[in-house]
DNA sequence: TATGAATGAGCGTTCATTCAT
DNA sequence: TATGAATGAACGCTCATTCAT
């Protein structure tokens, strides 16, 4: 009985992402067809969709994936308290931004992030993969912040620290991240001293 | 010898790009027809054609508008030195990002951005568009930075909080720009204790 | 201004519901595919598609065609009485039915009939056009007929006459249609005499 | 050597024919596609080619299943003569346009009938269901017709009657058979005082 | 024998763009 | 100058059929 075992689903699915990615690096989701996934994929068009409905459900699971992808990121970093766990929660990012290997995840997701604007399900998903905001949120509302500084607020200061970083990388991919990471993390330290 | 008068070509070149903006505000400029532009701007097909090459030179001449947009805004932020300078620098782009009026075109930015990855044209467009940041590095070159602060990175970070809030908003159009304005602006107040 | 006349736009409709008619009937509206409308038709993909929306929009409009010209060859048989209007009736149905001319809309009428049972808009189009045999019926109420028969039902049995004739010539070309309206008609003659 | 009995191929077969039928009566045999009749029948794309080489060929075996369960109603009813073999020949048939459970069979054949047009095989299958026609001629041959009345024609009248009743009825499943079989009937009856 | 994953040609339709009027 | 009808390549997707297991 030829009805394939779940790993071999797993890996052909895999496939079809990893085709699927990096058909969006090079020309976004819209700019990507079909034809290029399955030549990058080296499947037919029939054999993807028996794994996807549709180019958007495609969409939808690079999508979920990048996100799952994050939270694992995070997951540990928010076990300890302040300041090490938002110390944690910082390098996890900057980690991921740093990587090269990563370099077609984040550019992807500068195309997700635009789609989300319109697509109802793909609102959904980013929003979800916030949710580590709550996280370090509640680690802040302990922590002895300055005054006038509201603990989801900062959640979301350090979450738009990374976005905005990797959004100029998209554009300047000789921006160093190393450099960008002390000067964020030096003015973290004026924390400490508050 | 122009049949029509300048001043009637550029309102014709505005109102094309108008209906680009409330066009790729709905869906993208990828999502969007020439179809959809032709009927949001009440113009024919040809007609749009006397006055842009392609859709791509739609798209280019939209990002150009916001970033001339943008240093417009920012050109008269920068005449003061710090700390009063970057505060209004900073108070500039949050009056942007809160304003109402001006909600199509942050949606359309985040297309914009996206798509600088792929398109050199409009990559150049954008990073044009970072002018400023030099401008606000060279004034943050003569203040008192705590230890560790690179001026140049240190402008970007206050560019990617302002990016990152923007993006944040726009699939959570619920979010409190003032909220997050005062956070940010409380944690700026940490400098000058330094 | 090219806006084209009201008469060159009938005139392009025509021809591609010309064109489908011709497709049809070779391969009916499932086997004919919107390439072979096309090339039959000497128009591009899209020029049809400002002409109707959808190939289902085709066969609609293929159907409407049909039964328009049925009720216009239909309309003043019935301006006579019983028997003349009844004799008028078959006439110039028998008359459409023996037409070479119009074998093509014949072939194509059989399609219709098919696809009205799980088409909902068809299936209204080909009702409306069983309107002749209220006509019919009302004449055939006034009239001395023989115990038993119901005038609604006689005009079905009149009409099914013709279409289990037109059924039987298409898979069999060579029915004489003068011998089987011969023999309706002495049939037919018998009421007389009742 | 068969390795499964001929009993359970003819059961499989059957197990095919009937989901077809199905399949065809909700969508006519162009909109139903493989997986519905694999679907429908609950067995595997293979096993089913295992039993018909095409899809045509199960429209084909559809067309004769029908035409033998036609013949075999038929069959007996020509085994009296004018004019109670003529009343068997229609009550037969009414019988079967009546009943409720032989509804599928009824809207199936519409469609195979356009289909007989383009399809050679088809169309040999059709016709030669049209046998019994024969036998009627053969019978009302040696009836007192009235003049004009040719018995091959008239045994296509009698066909007429019924093909376009079922036809009529597929877009009006409300039809009352009984009151068409009661008006044929009556005008039936002319005959016997001609 | 039976399975269902895989194939890839072909489907209906849309689109940015052109050009006769 | 302006119009909008026309183009035709390319799109996302489905389908009858095959064949490795």
């Amino acid at each position: 009985m030829p009805r394939i075992s779940e790993q071999r689903r797993a890996a052909q699915r895999q496939r079809i992402l990893d085709a699927a990615m990096a058909s969006f690096e090079k020309a976004g989701p819209d700019g990507a067809s079909m034809q290029d996934i399955i030549a990058e994929s080296g499947m037919s068009a029939g054999a993807i969709y028996r794994y996807f409905d549709s180019k958007e459900a495609i969409i939808e699971a690079v999508a979920t994936e990048r996100h799952e992808h994050e939270k694992a990121l995070l997951a540990d970093a928010m076990t300890v308290g302040f300041p090490d766990g938002l110390r944690q929660f910082m390098n996890a990012y900057f980690d991921w931004v740093a990587d090269p290997a990563e370099a077609q995840r984040r550019r992807v997701a500068v195309h997700i992030w635009a789609r989300a604007q319109h697509d109802e399900r793909l609102r959904q998903i980013v929003t979800e993969g916030l949710a580590p905001l709550k996280d370090v949120a509640s680690v802040l509302a302990d922590a002895p912040l300055p005054a006038g500084v509201d603990p989801d607020m900062f959640a979301r200061v350090l979450l738009a620290v990374i976005q905005g970083f990797l959004l100029q990388r998209s554009w300047e991919p000789d921006l160093d991240p190393q450099k960008y990471r002390d000067t964020v993390n030096s003015l973290l330290h004026l924390l400490n001293r508050s």
